[in-house]
DNA sequence: TTTCTTGCAAACGTTTTGCAAGGTA
DNA sequence: TACCTTGCAAAACGTTTGCAAGAAA
């Protein structure tokens, strides 16, 4: 993954540099999350300019995506950096559980052949109340 | 639709104005827009940050709210005030169009089911190439 | 050495707020 | 009448930009 993300680089002629790795670094440990929590657990990368910076370039050459996960605007990974998944989303506890959904997926794709929409990227997401919380009967 | 949204501002205790009708109105004609499209299409109502408070006031009571299609924070009437469904986004052309999608949805309560998951609310959405687009064979 | 990147500071656009005047119940 | 909402102006916030110094190729 790091070396491929190195290539990645290079290729758009972008250079290697200590803030990159740092931050891609981080994104793989972290799973889903917003700008405002990269700037908060500051990363030793001195000025928000910068973040941004990196981000953009980020997106630019697939290596990250944005998305509106149950109301939030979350930094991830792309697919080609981190297994693909969806989505359950628990309104009560808060946790964004990472699942795989293959039967549903095949479902989608089948759908849009049907129509001729040729898919090239997918989203799939539930929210409600996970397994745990809504053991605990409390519905809000 | 209308009578229904009179009535969800009276239960939060707040009052049927001109502006809120408008914006109302507005939204059921449009499917979806971005903010900035509701300040250029400026709607008699004279300050922004009067849409701003309509807005928000919309969220609260559950009339709108917020989405990310194809990398566009958008903004939509919820399900109560509007037709359930799903969007494919073609990423030449830029149309999303909105779809029902019963065999896909239904794999999707199948599976969240199954897990103990207790679905309030779900999302799917496909991006590619719509029909027309894919048809005249240009990659991007 | 040449080009790309960083940090800083300032600019920019969007969204939010306080307050007085006007509208709604 | 009492409360809610609007418009205005100003503030706050997140994000972007220009530029000179520093790091990577």
């Amino acid at each position: 993954m790091m070396n491929k993300f190195k290539a990645v680089l290079k290729e758009h002629g972008r250079s290697v540099t200590k803030s990159r790795l740092l931050l891609f670094g981080y994104l793989q440990e972290q799973d889903a999350v917003t700008v405002k929590q990269f700037l908060d657990d500051n990363l030793a990368i001195a000025d928000r300019a910068s973040l941004y910076r990196a981000l953009q370039l980020f997106k630019e050459v697939g290596v990250v995506e944005e998305r509106f996960l149950a109301g939030r605007r979350l930094i991830e990974l792309t697919d080609l950096y981190d297994a693909h998944h969806h989505h359950l989303c628990c309104r009560r506890c808060g946790t964004a559980t990472a699942v795989d959904m293959p039967e549903v997926e095949a479902a989608l794709l089948a759908f849009c052949k049907a129509r001729g929409f040729c898919v090239d990227k997918h989203l799939i997401e539930a929210d409600g109340l996970c397994a745990n919380c809504s053991k605990q009967r409390i519905p809000h």
